[in-house]
DNA sequence: CGCTTTCGCTACGCCCCGTAGCGTAATGCC
DNA sequence: GGCATTACGCTACGGGGCGTAGCGAAAGCG
């Protein structure tokens, strides 16, 4: 959200339900047309707004279509099924079922590959998108080491650099599989990702330079 | 390319130097407009050809973009270094090197947002980009189990389904963290990404529906 | 030299963008 | 209750890209 008034000061508040009804109307839209098609006044029409409103709290496309996809992340939870593996594939299933969601596929990429020429869009998608799922990243290594699964790292750069490592390689993995195969991520794909991303947790805590075989 | 004259009868060829100068211009105007504001008459005005020309030949701004970006992933090559650790790093800092070049980054997310709602378009990317990419994977593994250090999985069903699974994971990792975390994918990093994988894909002959901890 | 296809060029209707201007509605403050 | 302030709906507008049609010229093939 970018309204919320500035300050508490005077004058007439903007309307709340405009905001959520502008937001369903932009994912109903995504679902109908799709990104590219979009128009801000097809969205007014079935906000029940005017368009001029819509340009004066998003200063264009993007920036409404990564406030109308980050509301879908909010339900993301980090479940404690008693075991790393099993958290594992339970946020990895959540995530999934949300990429699965046409108003998720079209939107999402569509904004970041806007945002590869836009500072300010990327950093938006970044605090109201990424940073959301980053946590459950972070949640779940703590619990794990909690738990003896995994082993405490005590040097605070080096823990960030192999949670950014496991959060790419998790997001990645989902979307490049939703979006790019085109195929779901069920029960039996998230399984086998689980196991190797598990294995591959173990290799973490050697020192990087190295390169070694399993064997 | 879906040029190509049909089936060699009459008439005044197509330029295939038109052809290059069209997709090379289209790459130019990614790096300087990004996808959204390109436009196909600023393409046939850098590549010296009428606008019309570009309709004759490509349906829509997608194909064009498609086409324009695949010749990108055609330098790809698979190094033999002597060790499947090094040879997917060779592989994975190719690929990097490839997304972290503006024209790929616009572009390629573009179209693939694109295609969740085309089918015709996500078969043309899968044909001449993903497809060209999951050859190395295939060939990888390939070197791999002939060196001894990958298990030869003789179901040919279960087999493609762990290369999906791998390439889902190599080529989701790398495009995450160049577009979504805006960083580069440096040495250090597919070093330790290379670990993490080469420790996962040790967990794969086993069978699937038994979570096991590495311990 | 005819046949065929491509090419460059111009022109056109359509639709969306983003903004300006106006009158009206809903607040907070005094 | 009046007043200043801000949000809202509505209309209108210039600008520009889209995709197509039509034409004459060019470049091959037999």
């Amino acid at each position: 959200m970018q309204s919320s008034t500035p300050a508490g000061r005077a004058g007439r508040p903007r309307s709340a339900a405009a905001d959520t009804a502008i937001l369903a109307a932009t994912r109903a839209a995504l679902v109908d047309l799709g990104w590219s098609k979009l128009t801000l006044q097809d969205v007014a029409t079935r906000a029940g707004v005017a368009k001029t409103t819509l340009y004066r709290r998003w200063v264009g496309k993007n920036e409404l279509v990564v406030d109308a996809v980050a509301e879908l992340f909010d339900e993301l939870r980090l479940p404690d099924r008693g075991s790393l593996a099993a958290d594992i594939e339970g946020v990895v299933l959540q995530f999934a079922a949300i990429l699965a969601r046409p108003e998720a596929k079209s939107g999402l990429m569509a904004v970041v590959a806007e945002s590869t020429r836009d500072a300010a869009l990327r950093e938006r998608i970044r605090t109201s998108i990424v940073e959301r799922q980053k946590r459950l990243v972070l949640e779940g290594r703590a619990r794990a080491q909690a738990r003896g699964e995994l082993p405490v790292e005590p040097d605070p750069v080096e823990a960030a650099r192999t949670a950014d490592l496991i959060f790419d390689v998790v997001a990645g993995a989902v979307v490049h599989r939703t979006l790019v195969s085109a195929e779901a991520a069920d029960g039996e794909w998230v399984r086998s990702f689980a196991r190797v991303l598990l294995w591959g947790l173990a290799s973490l805590p050697h020192q990087p330079g190295l390169p070694q075989d399993p064997e």
